[in-house]
DNA sequence: ATGGTGGCACCGCCA
C-alpha cells in the first residue's frame, strides 16, 4: 500500500506529470492539492484512461483538491462543516479501508493580516472536525499542503525565517495538538534529518540547487496506521523535468492495511 | 537590484 501527496500548482499545466507519476510509481491513493481549475476544466478525460477512481472539488484561478485511488472511493465529502466552507480546500473520502482527509490549508500572507487569522481559525476548526467525527484508534489519514513547516529542521535558514506564516512558535504549538490528538507525522518517522524538503520557493533564486526549501507537506497517520508505515520519503523528480513545480511529491508506504 | 518566478485571470491576485 503507497499514499502520495501532490501540491500540483495547477492540474492543467501538470497533467502529464501526474500521469506520469501514477503510471511510473503506481501508488494506491495520490492526493493533490492546488488544482487551480474549476470542475468543469478538470482534466478529467486525460486522467480517466489512468485507470484510477478520482474524485475533486476547485474553484477558478485558486485552491481545488483531489483524490486519486486504485481502489473505490466512498464517503466523499468537501471542506469543512463547521460552518460548510472551503470545499476546494478538503475532501474526505473512505477508500482502500482506510479514511482520508486531504487538506490545502490557507497560506497565511502576512502574520498581521486577516488571512492569517483565517489560517488559524481554519486549523482550530479542522481538530474540531478530527475531534467531531473521529477517533485516533481508527484508520485515519490526513495528507496535504499543510504550510506548516513544524521545527527548525524544517526551513532552509529558521532564524531568518522564525516569524513567518508558515513558520512560528504558535503555528508548531498549533500542529502539535494535532499530534497530540493522535497524529504521527510519518516523515519524521522514518528521517530524521534535517534539510529535508517538499518545497521550494520560486522566488528564491536557485532555490532547488541550494536546497532553499520547506517541508510544508505532510501525510499524518493515527496509530495503526503509523505502525504499519513502513517508509516515508520525498521524491524530488519532478522538479527536475521540463515543467518543474515549486513542490514535490511525498509518498508513504505500508503493509497490509 | 525597490527586483526576482510561476499560474491564472484579466490588466492584479496568490503563492
Amino acid at each position: 500500500m503507497k499514499v502520495a501527496t501532490f501540491n500540483a500548482n495547477s492540474i492543467r499545466a501538470r497533467t502529464e506529470i501526474i500521469v506520469n507519476w501514477l503510471a511510473e510509481n503506481k501508488p494506491d491513493i495520490l492526493c493533490l492539492q492546488e488544482t487551480k481549475v474549476q470542475d468543469k476544466d478538470f482534466s478529467a478525460n486525460a486522467f480517466a484512461k489512468t485507470g484510477y477512481e478520482f474524485v475533486f472539488k476547485g474553484e477558478k484561478s485558486y485552491n481545488g483538491v483531489a483524490v486519486f485511488s486504485k481502489h473505490k472511493i466512498t464517503n466523499v465529502e468537501f471542506g469543512l462543516d463547521t460552518p460548510p466552507q472551503d470545499q476546494a480546500r478538503m475532501i474526505t473520502a473512505r477508500t482502500a479501508g482506510i479514511t482520508i482527509v486531504n487538506t490545502y490549508i490557507p497560506q497565511g500572507f502576512e502574520m498581521e493580516s486577516e488571512k492569517y487569522q483565517y489560517k488559524l481559525n481554519w486549523l482550530k476548526r479542522l481538530l474540531d472536525y478530527f475531534n467531531k467525527h473521529f477517533k485516533p484508534t481508527e484508520k485515519l489519514l490526513w495528507t496535504g499542503d499543510l504550510n506548516i513547516a513544524f521545527e527548525a529542521k524544517d526551513v532552509y535558514d529558521p532564524a531568518a525565517l522564525d516569524g513567518t506564516v508558515c513558520f512560528n512558535r504558535g503555528l508548531s504549538q498549533t500542529l502539535k495538538k494535532f499530534m497530540e490528538w493522535g497524529f504521527v507525522d510519518l516523515f519524521r518517522k522514518h528521517c530524521d534529518e534535517p534539510g529535508q524538503f517538499t518545497f521550494w520557493d520560486y522566488r528564491e533564486p536557485n532555490g532547488l540547487k541550494r536546497n532553499r526549501g520547506w517541508r510544508l507537506d505532510y501525510i499524518m497517520g493515527t496509530e495503526p496506521i503509523a505502525k504499519k508505515c513502513t517508509n516515508c520519503y520525498i521524491d524530488k523528480k519532478p522538479r527536475e523535468l521540463e515543467k518543474p513545480s515549486d513542490h514535490t511529491f511525498l509518498v508513504a508506504e505500508f503493509k497490509s492495511l
